[in-house]
DNA sequence: TATCGTTTGGAAAACGTTTACATCCCCTCC
DNA sequence: GGAGGGGATGTAAACGTTTTCCAAACGATA
């Protein structure tokens, strides 16, 4: 048989048991100073002894606040969920916990359905504050968030908002401009890029990251190099065949993520070139998977765990009516060099 | 300047507007079925008119549940965290979802606070019932849980308690005589195991049923080739490179993580040896990397996703009273079958 | 028409807090 | 010695539900 939980002692039972009022146990609790060092200390004693620990329901209904923030997370259901949510919740829930607030997390099958968990999440008045992730350029989140007055934060940016909102993003084109440059300092000229589908708001910054770094060095983009992709690996396999392929193929690939850097190896080893000697290769995340390719795989590193324990730094802010345009950020991600870009090589025809 | 939120429109807003008294508003929600027809028409058109929701801080203190369930998910400073929690959260949302719960998810680092954790959320009364994953072989949560008296659920199994407790595992035991079988059925014979830390309850059943395999098959198990590995890359590379140092090398690894079998792909790629070729691997998790390697990995894969539903399934049983021997399940996890294991070649010493 | 079950709906008591307001007491200062 | 002030505590009203009683109304039966 189970010992019985602490049987509900409630902060009456305390008063009584300290021979106060329930109001004194109360502010004991919530501003100390307020009362008598004697009784104070009494009112500890006793609800230390009855294990006495107010209610969060009672305090949750009188207070109104719910004391939890929500979070969605996009579990697509054929493949598995990215792993970059789980660092994020990794840093949310560390931040959170400090704070003495909960994280609730939802999950989503599609994109379609996704407005819908916050509505409930708002509507049902399950939580006080929200954190978006995966932000697109016209994102109507942030709309019907921002139209329901309820705190918020966002990891990614948008388009133009009628209002701001606080946020933090990692600088797409600043990482890019300096993958490229990276290999460009290594000698290569010859430099393709796959990129992401157009409408979600990472793909252009990426984009103009390379192109800037390209013109900057003086050199060509042929349309040829610059590709589209679809973020997985076999698209990544398919342009990177596409682009062996050419009359005059690059030396460099540079990929919008990982996961199709890793459709390059694959198209390169079919081919029975290797990454970094004959096509250096650059992805984007850092994924676990990265560090264990062959050879290991130099991307972009996004700190994800820092950045949910930002995120928490803002929303606390926010809550605590810090105007939204004093909570916008933008880190540079950084550049990790393994094994998979080096010198070019003659190797190709 | 945004919408103003529905402005707290409670139940007795309603009841004045239908001209009811607010137990009978509450009824309409609760027990329809108690309530006029006609009456029951009035209100519910005059709460969709109003925009009417029972406020959940209200019902949750009156009914002294949180309708919430706990997890605590372990996200180590250094690494990143397991891509298995994501998934077994994309199942548990699902189905909680369906159920009207809310998933709460805290953080902890070391294995040291996490009992903190649980306290926390049961002491603190912040969740109805809970989830443990990652259990082991004498698991204290689990102790604590069963002496508080609160529904939980468990992902794993562990030794001996006091009392029964549901639990839905994967067999690692039947798993592995599997892929063990699966290596003789391909003709190998010189079979060796990269097992996991003793103290961890899945690696006695790994081991075992790789014995048995080879028991029933009348083959012998050198102790050589035995190995204990430490769940990382580094720790399969260091074991690899000792297996295959040994005068008569085996020509077949079974790992018991994906993680170490990437790291015997690196030991066989310094010595100029192809997996699935000369050196036969088999892994344990399908990680999502496990199908980016070259060649992709043949591993077991663990459903979590479905587990995390079927978890739910159990716990609603539960907190409905079903006796936790009622809820206990073993699966068997399915061999995926990829490039890593083939028919053994004489290439070796 | 009186009686009796059966719906139907209302009044009010929880659930456990926090906090505005009132009260009391003691001290100080004119 | 009374007014005034400030500190410590108590009283009671919320917060928004659900649910237990009851009472009223109603139809049916004797």
């Amino acid at each position: 048989m189970p010992l019985s939980r602490p049987t509900n002692i409630d902060i009456r039972r305390v008063a009584a048991e300290a021979e106060v009022s329930i109001a004194t146990v109360s502010r004991v609790f919530n501003q100390p100073e307020r009362v008598n060092g004697k009784t104070r200390h009494r009112v500890l004693e006793v609800a230390e002894r009855l294990g006495y620990r107010p209610n969060p329901l009672g305090q949750r209904l009188r207070k109104g606040r719910t004391e939890a923030v929500g979070l969605v997370i996009a579990t697509p259901p054929g493949r598995s969920a990215d792993a970059f949510f789980l660092e994020l919740v990794a840093g949310l829930g560390d931040g959170l916990g400090e704070a003495g607030l909960d994280l609730l997390v939802t999950t989503c099958h599609s994109h379609a359905d996704e407005l819908a968990h916050y509505r409930r999440l708002v509507e049902g008045q399950r939580v006080d504050a929200l954190v978006v992730a995966r932000t697109r350029q016209r994102d109507d989140r942030i709309d019907y968030l921002l139209s329901q007055d309820i705190p918020f934060v966002v990891h990614g940016r948008s388009g133009p908002t009628r209002e701001p909102f606080p946020f933090l993003d990692m600088d797409g084109e600043q990482g890019f401009f300096n993958a490229t440059r990276h290999l460009l300092g290594l000698g290569h000229t010859r430099i393709a890029m796959i990129g992401a589908p157009p409408d979600l708001n990472f793909a252009r910054h990426r984009l103009n990251g390379y192109r800037s770094a390209m013109r900057e060095a003086g050199l060509e983009v042929r349309p040829d190099w610059m590709r589209q992709g679809d973020l997985s690996e076999d698209g990544g396999y398919r342009q990177a065949q596409e682009l062996l392929a050419l009359p005059e193929p690059p030396s460099a690939v540079l990929c919008a993520n990982d996961l199709m850097a890793l459709g390059v190896f694959h198209a390169l080893r079919e081919r029975g070139l290797r990454a970094g000697h004959e096509v250096s290769v650059v992805g984007y995340d850092d994924i676990a998977a990265a560090q264990y390719t062959d050879p290991p795989l130099t991307t972009l590193r996004q700190p994800f765990r820092e950045m949910g324990r930002r995120l928490v730094g803002f929303l606390l802010e926010r809550m605590n009516g810090t105007p939204a345009q004093a909570l916008q950020e933008v880190w540079t991600p950084e550049l990790v060099v393994r094994g998979s870009a080096g010198p070019p090589k003659g190797g190709l025809a």
